[in-house]
DNA sequence: TAATACAATGAGATCGATCTCATTTATCAG
DNA sequence: CTGATAAATGAGATCGATCTCATTGTATTA
């Protein structure tokens, strides 16, 4: 409520002297500062920042951009994300896209409006998107996450989602896995989806292996899941899936589990994003793990770093394999020795 | 980076009249509106929302606080009320306390700063809290969620936790359940697992049976567990418990498992929250559910009419009991039919 | 055509903090 | 004690949009 001008005419001096007095107390003589602060108080003085952001053409302020808090992976990055950018002085504006491109672009245009230092988003497909076709035409610093950095211009922060993936296929294949297949969530197109699909594909030949289709579960639908169970059943029946991400992962073993299949016993599920859940279920889910929080700090620091006006090209984080009880041997070897 | 002053002078008009161009368009004439929009469209002009929330003295910001993204609970409540916020016109700025009372100060206060024009907040505990102490005597509007109303003067959206908790606990009774407990995580302090465990003491007392002294387990560590652990075997053995909420009671069922113990066979496990995963897990988690999404979005609503001036006093929004396989019959009854 | 009403536009102040530049006051050396 | 250098302070402009009030312009009617 009360301005600075309402201080300085209660303390007797200046605008400027008042201002000083906070600014750059060594400026003001020790008396006058006196003066100043006993005023502030009195009035309940409380600097307006939407002042200081139009005079110095700075807000110190982040846009945040997400699909969905509904995914922890999101979530867990965002809490990160707040935490560093506190520290360093920077406010986050949130928001989320559902993956819309339509809603993508109201969001940016908005914050672009709303002058904020720096953007941070995570885009459906960073290669073929409307929103940053337009932001390379602007001199806010934009940085991705998530996605990989493919040709979009904009530096990104993330793992190296193909050799995660085929990281991922490996370690099956080194258990004795032959028969893997890979399931995607509804986001098929997602620039993600897509790379880790191509690790997995990768993997497999890399060993001699046939690479199944991409089976996609849109919804936890029924029909979808009897889809996944046929490919279950029969000679050619898979003994480990891959699944884009550890919400899709966590949801399907349990509806394996329910339709009274073994996890790992009957099929290895593997996951993929690392969210903290994964670790305490039983079984509990083995995934590769981002480094969410790192990807989320780092992505501050580095927007940070650009708002600077510094060159960023950030390397991938790494990516580590989180083992987990929800992966076994293949059941065709485990079957000599024990049997269900 | 254009302002409105250079669009005025491409267009050969006052400062004024652009300004109207856009805020009232039917008060100048169209030949000039087009004239107007021309030029603005050729200097890429993007109204500047630093400089109208200085004049508008309104930012169109709602400050978010939020213990912390990892539990999502608050994600999810979050993800409502940016959708929400947003088609209301309004921004979020979000900010994580991790309850911690000096960190809850400083954020508030910077929020104040950024003249934010309401505040929703979730605090430890509302009716002793040095934050909410302060903002009483502001005139921001603040709005609590989660947090039960008691004394603390703010209007809080939330669910009954206290009848919330005694309808769990009926439903084990009335399933057979006995020997029933209650584990609380890291914040037994919060004011909702005061009130959640009353709830409990109440409905056990209502039909005759003993509570017992709330469980504590402070972070999953071994030791914990442990005690817990003893807590189920002998003459005194639990055959239910409910934890204070759905994280720590997924985290107990995985380690529970993991140690031999079968759930709901040996003993069911309840949670409270509803978080959607809980839903997918086997077995799925039996649960209070909040109505996550729906307290963001009446979150946000109440937050706008008290920005409009209205007297707002909410009622608790309905919470639901959501079926689970993590409960069932208890052990000592079933042992008639079949034995481990 | 003159007079009145109303539409369209412009000049200038305002929101709150801060920066530049000019001015005043204090301090030190000679 | 005075001139000179430094320290302290004030006046006014600035950031960008918008509101009030005054003024110019158009239109309607007697």
């Amino acid at each position: 409520m009360a301005d600075l001008l309402s201080v300085a005419k209660l303390a007797g001096v200046s605008r400027a002297t008042a201002a000083r007095a906070f600014s750059s107390p060594d400026l003001v003589r020790p008396a006058t500062r006196e003066k100043v602060f006993n005023a502030a108080q009195q009035l309940a003085f409380r600097p307006n920042k939407v002042a200081q952001q139009l005079r110095s053409q700075a807000t110190q302020m982040i846009g945040v951009m997400v699909p969905s808090l509904d995914n922890p992976v999101f979530a867990e990055q965002l809490q990160a994300m707040e935490v560093a950018a506190r520290a360093a002085g920077y406010s986050l504006i949130v928001t989320t896209s559902d993956y819309s491109p339509s809603r993508e672009g109201d969001i940016v245009e908005e914050m672009l409006r709303q002058r904020v230092d720096g953007l941070v988003l995570t885009v459906a497909e960073a290669d073929n998107s409307a929103v940053l076709e337009k932001l390379r035409l602007e001199k806010t610093p934009c940085l991705l996450v998530y996605n990989p950095p493919g040709n979009s211009g904009f530096p990104s922060i993330g793992v190296d989602n193909r050799a995660a993936s085929a990281d991922a296929t490996r370690h099956l294949i080194t258990l004795g896995h032959q028969r893997i297949g890979m399931v995607a969530g509804p986001l098929l197109q997602s620039d993600r989806a897509q790379q880790r699909f191509d690790g997995y594909c990768h993997a497999m030949g890399e060993a001699g292996l046939i690479a199944r289709p991409l089976v996609e579960m849109a919804r936890h639908t029924q029909a979808d899941l009897k889809i996944l169970m046929t490919a279950l059943q029969g000679p050619e029946a898979l003994s480990a899936v891959i699944c884009t991400n550890d919400l899709l992962a966590i949801s399907l073993m349990g509806e394996l589990q329910r339709a009274g299949f073994n996890v790992p016993g009957d099929l290895s599920v593997m996951g993929f994003d690392g969210i903290a859940l994964g670790k305490h279920l039983y079984p509990s889910l083995c995934t590769i793990e981002q480094p969410r929080a790192d990807i989320g700090r780092t992505a501050v620091h580095t927007l940070l770093a650009m708002i600077r006006g510094e060159e960023c090209t950030p390397a991938p984080l790494p990516h580590a394999l989180r083992q987990g009880e929800s992966v076994g041997i293949p059941t065709s070897r485990k079957s000599t020795s024990s049997t269900s």
